[in-house]
DNA sequence: GTCTATAAATCGATAGAC
DNA sequence: GTCTATCGATTTATAGAC
């Protein structure tokens, strides 16, 4: 139980990732340093070891963190009562919102991969939130009849397990409908991507705006 | 007046960067490291200042060549006397199988910006040429009346001299559409991204496939 | 234009005292 | 569980001989 001892090692454990969060907005993922991290925090550099065995190991908690805030924020922005369009409004803004407001691990969750580190498994699982969400206004706007009839192609673009998490089996459900939402999820990311990293600079106007108006795109692209 | 001095000046400019390019791959933007390229060549280290003033300079080298060499990609994939919807797909294409082949360098320029490295104006004029092509086959297919008639929103989403390259002042081509045009040009990088990026792994069942429907589906959005 | 040599840093990871 | 000390590497950039 408790034993300050524990809380101890929490807490520095916290502070710990913190700091490397911190290291993530100055210098990136690929340059994030153990040994910085203990000069910030005081620490010997050694001392860290106890807490985080290698330096991608701290790097897998990183993004395990990031993709678990993300997945928080989606999740409590979506309203399961409201209406399907809605819901995807509103987890899309968070989404956005999220990232504008955490935009280094963004970077670490979405932009390039960080030569030399292999995810391990463990962020599979939270990888899925934001994906899940989704799927899961796609599903009840299927079980609640609001989405046009599915021409039933027998294409297989999308995979067994995705197909669950996308609404699973239901007569308004499709592999063409699914592949569709795959195609508004990432356009979702890409939309973020292209505004956080620059390359809607000189060429939108009104960032806000314009990606309110094309979420409602994507919306229609879907039969929301 | 060549001389054989700027010959081999040229050539050996030309092997820093396919050194530096192998990098790239292997340790990523963040580590590139003008040592390690010295190195590779057999040079001193030294030697590569006379080349490239610092290491900033020669990523900036690395980018603007990543940048024309897409763009080229893309440019030489279209067929200006074609359909629309035709040049468009033909593009798209282009674009991926570019990435496929080259995706350390497509992470370089649509990835994460490289921490502490700020990109300066000449790689601006560089990478606009893939959204310039996509923007004349959208202005091709206005003049060609193909377009669905626009509605004239006020609005004002989209920046004059992005408007501009999509296609120029036309009936067909309102705020709405170009917005629209800038919202499948994301998406399509979107696509990319999540397949090279991983996001896609165990989701998509076959990736070619895939890409191939969901930028038609954009084609669709955009009224090609 | 290439070289050697050097300055002044950085890093991950480990050994062993306390 | 934190510390010092260390190994064996890495880096950018410059000075100056040739």
């Amino acid at each position: 139980m408790s034993t300050a001892r524990e809380r101890a090692r929490a807490a520095l454990t916290a502070e710990i990732l913190e700091s490397a969060r911190g290291q993530l907005a100055t210098v990136g993922a690929a340059a994030l340093s153990l040994r910085a991290v203990a000069r910030d925090l005081g620490l010997a550099s050694s001392a860290l070891y106890r807490y985080f065995p290698s330096r991608d190991e701290l790097l897998t908690a990183l993004i395990i963190e990031g993709y678990d805030a993300l997945g928080a924020a989606a999740e409590s922005a979506d309203v399961p009562t409201a209406q399907p369009r809605t819901r995807w409004h509103a987890i899309c803004a968070a989404v956005r919102a999220w990232a504008l407001a955490h935009p280094h691990e963004y970077a670490l969750l979405y932009g390039s991969p960080v030569p030399g580190y292999a995810a391990p498994q463990d962020t599979v699982a939270a990888a899925g939130r934001v994906g899940a969400a989704l799927g899961r206004v796609l599903g009840d706007a299927a079980r609640a009849g609001v989405l046009p009839p599915a021409e039933h192609r027998r294409t297989a673009l999308v995979t067994p397990a995705a197909a669950e998490v996308l609404g699973g089996e239901h007569p308004a459900l499709d592999d063409a409908v699914r592949a569709r939402a795959l195609l508004t999820w990432s356009s979702l990311y890409g939309l973020i991507s292209f505004e956080l990293f620059g390359h809607f600079a000189g060429v939108v106007a009104d960032p806000e705006a314009f990606f309110t108006e094309q979420v409602g795109e994507l919306a229609d692209l879907l039969g929301l």
